[in-house]
DNA sequence: GCTCCACTAAACATCG
DNA sequence: CCGATGTTTAGTGGAG
């Protein structure tokens, strides 16, 4: 919520400015006819007009104000009966009849041009700027009778929806139905968007600034904005998946525009959730948010690495000054970069309610987990900014003190993963204790499992506990190196490279990573011509896998609840991360480690937990294990170690393994920290 | 209350 | 001798 409210502030600044300033995508239009000699503005302006009334004749006023003007510039100063603005009729009416049709963008009969040809000599350059705008206004009239009857379409079925059936099946069937007609209703008002801005481009056709988008207006009185955001809202949740591949760009480019365009929608409640958005503000919203950017070059999300981060652009900028000029030419204000700019409004909307439906739902999750087991844990306090506060002495102290927050505001660590590990890299948690208990696998992987997905950086860079063992942890370092295998220094170096938390305590933690390496079976130390290193026994792994599953109800029934847990978590990241397209499930070659490997940490944990519970059952025994010969000196098993031997949890691989990463001196207590390196 | 487990702490040994 | 590494034991507390 914070963090909505801060996106908010920010957009709606934003959002401000566009309203000050007037702005709209067609503001070039602005610009292009004050360029242009003042005796052309009416016809302009009437033109402009005209063609709204064509559209849609709820713009009446308008559209009388238009016709009127037309018809007194075409017959000639004659006037009738005018209730337009005086400012009409001060602009001196133009003397030649040419001059009016090619100020006029209507069509013109045979008999007219033949009358002008006869009446007014034109150059060619008029002739073929007339022939133009007759091409044009032709097809647009064409286009505007589809849009009648397309809004017609529309309209029955708003009507059908609105009287129809109260079953949600049903009005969601019909909710997908007009989004189709939507859909097809904003084609058209694309293709006339783009019509318009041709028109504009070759002079033929002005609008004034006080009526901007003119097109986009007809679609919104089409419609009312609640039944767009309702249908919004039940197409999304419908279809987002399919919305989200982005198939069809321009439906999605147009249906953002219609939301936009239409009122107080969803989108532009978001962007611009306090300004009267009357449409015209939010729809251009993006446009305007860029042009912003570029008089703050510092900041501007545009440009990074030297590259024009344009959606699909990615073109190599030297430097700011190209990349500005790169963006003035390439994304100028055109169809494209309009069109793009909706598409990435789509995203982000879907974005944002992808994770609002995350949200909730993890907060089911845990509240349903919490209610059943009563162990909040600390996992989701690594993301939890308010009881993260709590985390004032050590990570055992805390779990328990966090056990009232978590039912309580079971979404409270939900919301700092939509922030970022940067916003949650508090004070609080700097004064985190000596490591004390590990967190329960059980309980605490499922309810964090969202967090960590979402927060590898997070442990980087806050001192927080991960919420993994030992044993899992040095398998992964283990793993995750290119000959999966590992000095016992390079242990530490890994566990203090991908923690913040154990660039603390390092006597503490390296004891009890040596004391796993030792203990646990899995790790087999090797000796090199270096030295020793330790290795993980994949065999024992997966000798052991089938052996804890079988049998025991319970925990076939954990797995069972556990893979259910991971699969949505999976399609909701992968969901939210399209971009990434991490399958969580597979192991190596993950282009993004930052979810997908977090995620088979999960799982890991997940399984381990498993395992756990399985060892009880029928591991506890020596020699139940064929690979006990291997290392007979452990009766013990290692419960989350196995698992997920064939996933490398390859947290760092983005990571440079500079080993300089670790020590954070501002702590206390860090006596052997240096030992580290 | 018992058992298992992970963790912590520490003693001890070995090696360079 | 010192520090790093490796092994082992003991104790603690959470959880089933």
């Amino acid at each position: 919520m914070m963090q909505e409210s801060g996106t908010e502030t920010k957009s709606n600044g934003s959002a401000i400015q566009n309203g000050s300033s007037g702005g709209n995508h067609l503001l070039p239009c602005a610009s292009l006819r004050e360029g242009r000699s003042n005796g052309e503005t009416p016809a302009a302006d009437a033109g402009a007009a005209e063609l709204a009334h064509v559209q849609q004749q709820q713009q009446q006023q308008a559209l009388q104000v238009a016709r009127q003007l037309l018809l007194q510039q075409q017959q000639q100063q004659q006037v009738s009966g005018l209730k337009s603005p005086k400012r009409n009729d001060k602009q001196p009416a133009l003397q030649v009849p040419v001059s009016v049709a090619m100020m006029t963008p209507q069509v013109i009969t045979p008999q007219q041009m033949q009358q002008i040809l006869q009446q007014q000599v034109l150059s060619p350059q008029q002739l073929q700027v007339l022939l133009q705008q007759q091409q044009a206004l032709m097809l647009q009239q064409q286009l505007q009778e589809f849009y009648k009857k397309q809004q017609e379409q529309l309209q029955l079925q708003l009507l059908q929806q609105q009287h129809a059936g109260k079953q949600p099946k049903e009005q969601q069937q019909v909710a997908t139905q007009q989004l189709a007609f939507q859909q097809q209703l904003l084609q058209m008002q694309q293709l006339q968007q783009q019509h318009l801005l041709s028109l504009q481009r070759q002079g033929l056709l002005t609008i004034q600034p006080g009526q901007p988008a003119l097109p986009l207006q007809p679609l919104a009185q089409g419609m009312i904005p609640t039944e767009l955001q309702q249908l919004w809202k039940e197409v999304t949740s419908a279809h987002s998946a399919e919305e989200s591949t982005g198939s069809n760009h321009s439906s999605l480019d147009l249906t953002t525009t219609c939301v936009s365009s239409s009122a107080p929608s969803k989108t532009s409640l978001i962007m611009n959730p306090h300004a009267s958005t009357n449409g015209q503000l939010s729809v251009h919203t993006p446009k305007r948010e860029s042009l912003s950017h570029e008089e703050h070059p510092h900041s501007h999300p545009l440009y990074g690495h030297g590259v024009c981060k344009w959606p699909g652009c990615e073109a190599v900028c030297e430097d700011f000054q190209s990349f500005l000029k790169h963006l003035n030419s390439e994304h100028a204000l055109d169809d494209r970069s309009t069109a793009q700019c909706r598409v990435q409004m789509q995203v982000v909307q879907q974005l944002e309610l992808q994770l609002a439906k995350d949200k909730e739902r993890l907060q089911a999750m845990m509240t349903h987990l919490h209610v059943k087991s009563t162990e909040p844990k600390a996992a989701p306090q690594p993301l939890n900014l308010v009881s993260s506060v709590t985390l004032s002495k050590s990570a055992s102290e805390a779990s328990p003190q966090s056990l009232p927050h978590t039912p309580t505001t079971p979404t409270a660590p939900i919301t700092p993963v939509t922030q970022g590990p940067s916003v949650i890299t508090t004070t609080s948690m700097h004064t985190v204790g000596p490591i004390r208990r590990r967190y329960s696998d059980k309980y605490n992987v499922p309810i964090s499992s969202a967090d960590i997905a979402q927060n590898q950086e997070f442990y980087k860079n806050a001192e927080v506990r991960p919420p993994f063992t030992y044993a899992s942890l040095i398998r992964q370092a283990i793993l995750e190196s290119p000959e999966k295998q590992l000095t016992l220094n390079e242990i530490y170096n890994w566990f203090t490279r991908m923690f913040a938390y154990f660039r603390r305590n390092a006597a503490t933690w390296k004891n009890a990573v040596r004391h796993n390496l030792s203990l646990h079976k899995c790790f087999v130390r090797v000796e090199n011509v270096k030295g020793a290193v330790w290795t993980v026994d994949e065999v024992e792994f997966q000798k052991r896998r089938p052996q804890k599953i079988s049998g025991n109800p319970s925990l076939i029934k954990n797995m069972q609840s556990s893979h259910a847990y991971c699969t949505p978590l999976n399609a909701a990241l992968q969901a939210s991360m399209a971009e990434n397209s991490i399958p969580l499930y597979t192991t190596a070659s993950m282009g993004n480690p930052t979810l997908g490997n977090l995620a088979s940490a999960i799982r890991e944990e997940l399984n381990g937990a498993m395992e756990h519970t399985n060892s009880n059952e029928s591991d506890s025994s020596p020699g139940r294990s064929p690979m006990q010969a291997v290392h007979p000196v452990h009766v013990k098993e290692e419960p989350l170690d196995p698992e997920e031997a064939e996933g490398p949890l390859s947290l760092v691989t983005t990571a440079n393994h500079s080993p300089d990463f670790d020590h954070d001196r501002d702590y206390e207590d860090e006596p052997v920290n240096e030992d580290m390196e």
